[in-house]
DNA sequence: TTGTCAACGTA
DNA sequence: CGTACGTTGACAAT
């Protein structure tokens, strides 16, 4: 039998080499939207199809460990000590991948005891005897000594799983200078700090080897060792035990019984079908292929799974689609493309037809009694279609699915949101698309009905895979809130072009002012706006101390110019922040100014989806920034006055609604005295923390607690705290010791609530809105403590946001039940503005209080503080 | 024209 | 070394 004939033995030692790749794999490219991480996976089956590739091994399997007991840490409990157990991350990947190997009919072995790589050294014996070649790929030194004329090793690089060594005993002997037999004797002496086995002090391969070389095995070194010279020979004699020991522990069993030989290996054609499966659940697409390649699988069709051709649209009569609609059962998808914010053409479409039609009065007048109605309706990005109908003069109901907040929900932080990505990621097809560079384009695009059909079928897709509570969510908080924005949307805030620019005109000549005040302190001019001109000046001519670095150089900001200012002062550096100020709020206000409408009224756009957190923004223009912290620049919220046919504004927030959230989910019994009580929470918290009565609270105790409680929430740490406060860190320090002394619960939650998303691998608010929280097993630590904080936040900042949701919702929905013409009009995360109609307040101010008070029942009180004025700077409390 | 950065407004 | 957003002007890259 000549060599290239023998058949070929490969074993693989898998969970060594799906750890190293679960820590070379950055896991946010490897999670399936459900959040299930497959970076262990995916890189481990990626290293094993290239070496079938390379290697075309007749006879495989591979070997896991069963636990991470065995017979070694019975005999020496330390064993592996200083590992930490392995993530649950990671854990989770382990199930998974043995049911891959399965489905490419690969054999598995564990057994009870003993670890991986016994497993790996006893079935190379046995292939060596049966006359195999042998490939032994494993993460794990020891199995060096498996290497000899018939067995090499495939050991991962450094650089990770993609890079395999081989040892045969040239290799070895090259590397280690000793015959693979003998490199347990060299690490026996030299010890193994990932297994906790020390070795002899100040001994390491150098010496090692120089004494294996001199006496020729281990025994000999160990009965010599009173030849041995020096500090090196005592620490010898002083170890001799564990060089024993150690030699016992790193020697591999080659005897273990197993259910399988290496006969019994022999490369079996895949399961096709399981290994589709497996694929598409853990979200894996290029490795099928890869897969199908290295096992030599000859798939059957080169294109099996039915890609669907989107239904040829139909184009009935106003009539005919009316009777189409009422025919259908069921839900129906829809679309309605929009130019200049009007409809244009509609689509609907059910699971095997579509139809399509232009809109125009008589179309409106044939369904708009279906638009009304509660049947079900599917739509991708309902919003703008249903403000562009509403402008149209319809009315519409009954959205029941839409597809873009629900991807959203599965996967807050993935930004591409188009009914594109949903149906690559849902369905595997491509949209049809027409080609924009194209003046006349080979394909044509989705027409409304295709895009109504695919649009149904992307929700039947991502409905069943949509976690209870979060299709929860979207039922109860979303899509309710979608059509309460949109009527917030049309209606606007009247905003006076008359107030902005009186105050745009001061503004802009102190801004001219302060800047030839500026120039004339350093003697030239300078572009106040250019951060890195400043530097110059700052660093460069006034040769001011460097301040904390930036990307591209120092900071000029706020912060660092006023610390500069107190250290050296310059007349530039007050002018300069003068100046800052002055042009922002002239900026701020001239791009509220271009965005009036006609209607001398301003129309944000909420973006439903926009957050990780579940919170709304606001866009075109950002309506949820606008100053308010100074005398000078609340100014500006005067300008947001009540409409003409509207008697007052309405203002109403919830106090502290983060910090009453963390009391609840805390179950801080000090926290919920404090909410209960009714006293002002700081002062209550500052009492507590510093023993003395609420009166006594002083306003430097107050601000104190204030910033700590605040901070909580962030996940602030006693650096930062220290730096707001402008104190020492050690009275930051003391400061969060005696906080927590007192309210420890809330300690005790925020740690377990970190933990509990580092096993889940994400957050939940109090209503089942979820937050994937990958990097949290990062072995970045920049990365991971960044993560740490976000999910800190993210249940009470996103439960606070699903508050006020529900409370948007129900308030909407009682104005209409109450034939109100009062409305709701901006909503700034825990702030509303309404816009009351003559004669409305009590019932506006009871809504509003009522529902907004009502929205969740937490064991401490939601507390609703109202304002009313003839502008929002005056409504203001 | 487009993208990135620093800076800064809000909750 | 404090979470979540959007907008701006400057500047560099295209």
């Amino acid at each position: 039998m000549t060599d290239s004939a023998k058949p070929t033995l490969l074993v693989v030692d898998g969970h060594s080499l799906a750890y190293r790749a679960f820590y070379a794999l950055p896991v946010e490219n490897f999670s399936t939207k459900d959040g299930q991480h497959t970076n262990g996976i995916y890189g481990f089956l990626s290293m094993l199809v290239n070496l079938i590739k390379a290697e075309q091994p007749t006879h495989m399997a591979v070997a896991f460990d069963t636990s991470r007991v065995s017979f070694r840490t019975r005999e020496y409990p330390e064993y592996k000590g200083t590992r930490s157990e392995s993530p649950a991350e990671f854990r989770g990947q382990i199930p998974l991948l043995q049911e891959c190997l399965a489905a490419m009919s690969i054999s598995v072995l564990t057994k009870e005891d003993v670890e991986a790589d016994d497993i790996l050294a006893t079935l190379a014996t046995q292939g060596t005897e049966a006359g195999y070649t042998v490939l032994v790929c494993s993460g794990d030194r020891d199995s060096i000594q498996l290497v000899n004329d018939q067995v090499t090793l495939l050991y991962p690089s450094v650089q990770g799983v993609s890079q395999l060594k081989r040892y045969d005993p040239a290799a070895v002997y090259e590397k280690y200078g000793v015959e693979p037999a003998q490199y347990p004797d060299i690490a026996a002496l030299v010890g193994e700090t990932s297994d906790n086995l020390p070795g002899v002090p100040k001994v390491g391969e150098k010496t090692a080897v120089k004494w294996l070389n001199q006496f020729g095995s281990l025994d000999a070194i160990l009965d010599g060792a009173d030849q041995i010279k020096g500090v090196v020979g005592g620490n010898l004699r002083d170890h001799l035990d564990d060089v024993r020991r150690n030699r016992r522990l790193n020697r591999l069993l080659t005897d273990v019984e197993l259910p399988l030989g290496p006969a019994d290996l022999a490369v079996r054609p895949i399961d096709e079908v399981a290994v589709r499966d497996i694929f598409s659940r853990l979200e894996f697409r290029t490795l099928l292929p890869r897969v199908f390649d290295a096992t030599g699988t000859v798939v059957a069709e080169e294109a099996p799974e039915q890609i669907a051709t989107a239904p040829e649209p139909g184009q009935p009569a106003p009539h005919e689609l009316a009777a189409w609609l009422e025919a259908a059962t069921g839900e129906i998808g829809v679309t309605v493309t929009v130019e200049a914010g009007l409809p244009r053409r509609l689509g609907f479409a059910v699971a095997d037809a579509a139809v399509e039609t232009g809109w125009s009065p008589e179309v409106a007048a044939a369904i708009g009694g279906w638009l009304t109605s509660d049947a079900p309706k599917v739509l991708c990005d309902a919003k703008p279609q249903y403000k562009a109908l509403r402008r149209a003069g319809a009315d519409a109901a009954g959205v029941a699915y839409d597809v873009l907040i629900a991807g959203w929900l599965a996967r807050p932080s993935f930004p591409d949101k188009t009914l594109g990505h949903l149906v690559e990621r849902y369905l595997d097809e491509k949209l049809p698309e027409a080609d924009p560079a194209q003046l006349v384009p080979e394909h044509d695009g989705a027409t409304p009905g295709q895009l109504s059909w695919y649009a149904l079928r992307v929700a039947r897709a991502q409905r069943d895979r949509l976690p209870e509570r979060v299709a929860g969510v979207l039922a109860d908080i979303e899509l309710p809130t979608l059509v309460a924005l949109a009527e917030m949307e049309l209606a606007g805030v009247a905003v006076s072009h008359a107030v902005l620019s009186e105050f745009s005109g001061e503004l802009g000549a102190r801004a001219d002012a302060l800047a030839q005040d500026a120039y004339a302190a350093i003697g030239r001019e300078v572009n106040l706006g250019s951060p890195k001109q400043l530097q110059e000046v700052l660093f460069d001519e006034l040769e001011l101390p460097k301040t904390r670095k930036t990307k591209t150089g120092y900071t000029t900001d706020a912060g660092a110019l006023a610390t500069l200012q107190e250290t050296n002062p310059h007349p530039f550096l007050d002018l300069l922040l003068q100046h800052r100020e002055a042009t922002k709020l002239r900026q701020i206000i001239e791009s509220l100014d271009v965005a009036i409408a006609s209607d001398r009224r301003i129309h944000t756009t909420y973006l439903q989806t926009g957050s990780q957190t579940g919170r709304l923004s606001s866009t075109d223009p950002n309506l949820q920034n606008i100053p308010v912290r100074t005398e000078e620049s609340r100014r500006i919220r005067t300008a947001f006055e009540v409409g003409d046919g509207y008697e007052t504004l309405l203002t109403a927030d919830y106090s502290q609604i983060e910090m009453r959230i963390m009391a609840h989910l805390s179950e801080d019994p000090g926290l919920i005295e404090a909410f209960r009580t009714g006293e002002d929470l700081h002062r209550f918290v500052g009492s507590r923390v510093f023993g003395v009565t609420p009166a006594e609270v002083t306003s430097a105790m107050r601000s104190k607690v204030k910033a700590m409680s605040y901070g909580l929430v962030y996940g602030l740490s006693a650096f930062g705290l220290s730096k707001q406060l402008r104190i020492e860190q050690s009275e930051a320090k003391q400061l969060m010791a005696e906080y927590f002394a007192r309210f420890g619960a809330v300690r005790d939650y925020l740690r377990a609530s970190v933990e509990q998303a580092r096993i889940d691998g994400y957050t939940e608010t109090i209503y089942g809105r979820r937050r994937p929280f990958p990097d949290l097993t990062s072995p970045n630590r920049v990365l991971r403590e960044n993560a740490e904080r976000a999910a800190l936040n993210a249940p009470i900042q996103g439960s606070a946001a699903d508050i006020m949701k529900i409370a948007l919702v129900r308030i909407h929905r009682q104005f209409r039940e109450e034939h109100l013409a009062s409305r709701m009009l901006l909503q700034i995360h825990d702030e509303l503005v309404v816009e009351v109609a003559p004669g409305e307040w009590d019932a506006a101010e009871r809504i509003v209080r009522g529902r907004m008070g009502d929205a969740a029942e937490l064991t401490v009180p939601l507390d609703v503080q109202i304002g009313r004025g003839p502008n929002w700077d005056a409504a203001a409390h």
